[in-house]
DNA sequence: ATTTTTAACTTTGCATTACAAAGTACTTTT
DNA sequence: AAAAGTACTTTGTAATGCAAAGTTAAAAAT
């Protein structure tokens, strides 16, 4: 009864990239200021966090203007959105034991 | 829509204690070197660990002898168990959007 | 009797992470 | 011209994570 730690992401131990990456599997785009509402950040954070996943290549980040200003957006990759998945499946094989 | 990311414990973010406490909500009592084993941990990461946990009165150690070797086991404390479902159903929830 | 092993830590040292707050740059609204 | 919005970056500090080595004490082996 050896137990998987492995298939347990690092980059989705934390809450708020796990709080980014459930939001972005739910919603195929979401933009800096929603996101930042929704999981309760301030602006360094909310980037700090995103630029690693960014890094991983879990997530792209795109920016455009809409009306006239400006304005960052944030979708999963397919890698993000299979990563994440393994993770959850890991999750739920480690809680249940 | 706000997500709620507070009811994430911060004490079971990490992979490892996620562990211990899946760990100890199946097994009533588990002994030091049975979870290091399962884990797959060094002593001291575990030790660590298991400070931490019995630092917020999520599990109780105890030592004993068994034969004529000390042994230490742990087990989680009805706080800790309760804390734990909490801290499931938060990620449940979130998982969920 | 002395060495080795086992169990369970503690300490050390280093690298990484987390995060608030302040600062920056550019734009737009007033 | 001043204030406010968007999206960062930088700074500073504290906490975390973890391997590896060291420690203590008892037990088993030689």
């Amino acid at each position: 009864m050896k137990i998987d730690i492995e298939n347990i992401n690092k980059a989705f131990e934390n809450r708020i990239r796990l709080g980014i990456m459930s939001v972005l599997m739910v919603n195929d785009k979401i933009d800096f200021n929603t996101m930042k509402e929704l999981l309760n950040l301030t602006d360094g954070n909310l980037a700090s966090h995103i630029t690693g996943l960014e890094k991983q290549c879990y997530i792209n980040v795109s920016k455009q203007f809409v009306g006239k200003k400006p304005n960052t957006t944030f979708e999963a990759t397919p890698e993000g959105k299979l990563a994440f998945k393994t993770h959850l499946n890991a999750l739920e094989k480690l809680i249940k034991g």
